[in-house]
DNA sequence: CTAGGGTTAG
């Protein structure tokens, strides 16, 4: 490295300075300021370069100070380069604790953070000791890491070197505990700390919520003293995390009682809530809070908004969200899409696809997913084809299992079963419960009822917990007559002690979230909502329309006698909105399910009759009522 | 120069 070419003896003002020479001539203070000044202002590499090209010839690099503040710069900002800062670093004869720490820093952000553990075994090994800066950085490595072993030599370090009281260490060590799932571990240390403070309890909270274990999460989170605002961020995005989103909601108003003010973080674990729940009002509340505060939409904020509006049901508004963040890079184009995707506005998906491209912005494998699924529920067959054979051989990606099953699905959707089957022979790797499931579920749509009970009985051998697997196959054998097998797969699924998944739809209104099962009586409302649904059925009838007993009807075979088809929670949800909400208002229905055949063709309707707007939330896409048509033109 | 919280898909 450069630095021994310099003559280091003749540098030093205390060697070659007469003493009635002050130091500062030959390490001008004006010198050094400017120096420390114009590092403090670097904007990136090239101007750092500069700075450290200036400081070789005015032999600042010797200084300790202005080549840590380098150091510093090039190893930990955005706009560093580590392996600059590992040269750097070389050329010091004399490191301090300091620098080895901001070494130590940079690794354990990098996407190398293995290095960081080595680097502290050599700054132990040149007997520079650690301090209480150097511990949150190396066990931020181990975090990054899972590493348990060395989490646990250094705790032992910790404990030896007296740092042991220090808030920082013990709160870092919690927090690798935690995260690397050794939860009893993390609790011993937490019961023998005297000072805990909210960090510490923070900590606690998220690692049990990550574990799956809410109710000690709560707990906790109950009997902490102080909650500040990323206790409530804990515990909400954990309720969030664990799809309890009404419980977010909840926590979210106790919150704002409790006169904590929410931040751009909690709120935007708040949209994802309100995203899950189909809460529009809640969201469109949230978003004008962050335009009344006048916060800033980061990039993040951004696409959780977009993403709440598009599964709200109203894609116009993040239509809106996505052309005023200005730079939201692939994840903004994702979310887009994707919410374009789920309301079978393909060609428009397809659009900004390739707008996208034009752009320069390279899609990740996410938005391929997007994409596609955004060809598979338009039924864009050719052009899904054509952009799933562009991964491998524009962009060099190979395509993963969603993509195959995001294919499968396309095929199988638009009828093209004998492809579909094809495809999952033969794609590289073993088909997994999802991919057998978009070919089960083409099978069902498209009545191929061989086909349908091979690939079920697979699926129950590949995804035996789940209900609706069974259910399906069940109702093949029901539509070609096999009763005893339908009835062995019915006893097979109670045998394994498997539960069907019941229907349930659910309507907002005013910041409340009314749920309905099917022939559900709990409401308060009860007698009017039959009352309502026995009206509108009337109405309907003057436009032909008699309930069928269609193959979804089957799905409730078990419940046929007691849950007659008028009583699915989508009628009632409807008739709910009905009797609760203005004329001409939309009404907008979430359901946890595919949406059943006779509630759809009754929605178109009832539609028309009532000139009634009805949007309606299926579980994977979205169905806009108006007129008597769905804007997913029946296919779906 | 230090510790704890967010999103897009499935």
């Amino acid at each position: 490295m450069a630095l021994s070419h310099l003559p280091s003896a003749s540098w030093s003002p205390q060697v070659c300075t007469p003493v009635s020479i002050p130091a500062n001539q030959f390490f001008p203070m004006d010198q050094k300021s400017r120096t420390l000044s114009l590092l403090e202002t670097c904007s990136g590499m090239e101007e750092l370069k500069q700075i450290h090209a200036q400081m070789f010839k005015t032999g600042l690099v010797l200084d300790a100070i202005p080549i840590s503040r380098l150091l510093s710069f090039c190893a930990s900002s955005a706009s560093g380069d580590l392996s600059y800062a590992h040269l750097v670093f070389q050329g010091i004869q004399q490191r301090n604790t300091f620098m080895w720490n901001a070494m130590i820093r940079g690794y354990s952000n990098s996407n190398d953070p293995e290095e960081a553990l080595l680097l502290y075994h050599h700054m132990l090994h040149s007997s520079v000791p650690p301090n209480d800066y150097t511990f949150p950085f190396l066990l931020k490595a181990c975090a990054a890491l899972s590493a348990l072993k060395e989490t646990e030599q250094i705790h032992t370090q910790i404990l030896k070197t007296g740092y042991g009281f220090q808030a920082h260490a013990t709160n870092s060590l919690l927090h690798v505990y935690t995260k690397s799932g050794s939860l009893t571990s993390a609790h011993r240390l937490f019961n023998s700390v005297t000072q805990r403070d909210t960090v510490s309890w923070n900590s606690m909270i998220d690692g049990y919520a990550k574990s799956g274990n809410m109710e000690t999460a709560r707990e906790l989170f109950n009997q902490m003293p102080a909650k500040n605002v990323i206790s409530w961020t804990t515990i909400i995005s954990a309720c969030v995390g664990a799809g309890l989103s009404k419980e977010a909601l909840h926590f979210f108003h106790q919150m704002q009682s409790a006169g904590v003010e929410p931040d751009h973080v909690v709120l935007a674990s708040m949209l994802s809530a309100c995203a899950h729940l189909g809460a529009l009002d809640q969201g469109r509340w949230i978003h004008a809070y962050i335009d009344n505060k006048g916060m800033q939409i980061d990039p993040v904020l951004g696409c959780t908004l977009m993403d709440m509006y598009a599964k709200c049901g109203d894609v116009e508004e993040a239509l809106s969200v996505f052309r005023n963040i200005k730079k939201g890079g692939v994840p903004a184009w994702t979310a887009i899409i994707t919410g374009l995707a789920i309301h079978g506005r393909g060609r428009e998906a397809i659009d900004l696809f390739v707008e996208m491209e034009r752009t320069g912005i390279k899609p990740n494998v996410i938005t391929f997913t997007g994409v596609l699924t955004a060809c598979s529920y338009a039924g864009l067959v050719d052009e899904g084809i054509l952009i799933f054979n562009s991964m491998e051989r524009v962009y060099n990606e190979s395509p993963s299992i969603e993509h195959y099953g995001c294919m499968v699905d396309l095929l199988g959707r638009a009828g093209l079963l004998k492809e579909a089957e094809e495809l999952v022979m033969t794609m590289p790797m073993k088909p997994n419960a999802a991919v057998w499931g978009a070919l089960l579920n083409a099978c069902c749509i498209h009545r191929n009822f061989e086909l349908g009970k091979r690939i079920g009985e697979i699926l129950l051998e590949v995804d035996p917990s789940h209900g609706g697997r069974y259910i399906h196959l069940a109702n093949i054998f029901t539509m070609t007559g096999e009763w005893d097998l339908a009835v062995k797969v019915r006893r097979l699924m109670k045998d394994r002690g498997v539960m069907k998944l019941p229907g349930c739809s659910s309507i907002c209104l005013n910041g409340v979230v009314h749920e309905f099962l099917a022939g559900d009586r709990s409401h308060p409302l009860t007698e009017e909502i039959y009352l309502m649904w026995d009206r509108i059925v009337e109405s309907l009838g003057q436009e032909g329309y008699y309930v069928t007993a269609t193959r979804d009807s089957l799905l409730d075979l078990e419940e046929e006698k007691e849950t007659a088809i008028h009583q699915h929670s989508e009628k009632l949800a409807i008739a709910f909105g009905f009797i609760s909400t203005e004329p001409g208002t939309v009404i907008r229905v979430t359901k946890n399910l595919r949406v059943c055949e006779d509630c759809h063709t009754a929605a178109k309707l009832i539609s028309k009759v009532y000139s009634r707007e009805i949007v309606m939330r299926d579980r994977t896409r979205f169905h806009l009522f108006k007129d008597g048509n769905c804007s997913c033109k029946d296919y779906w």
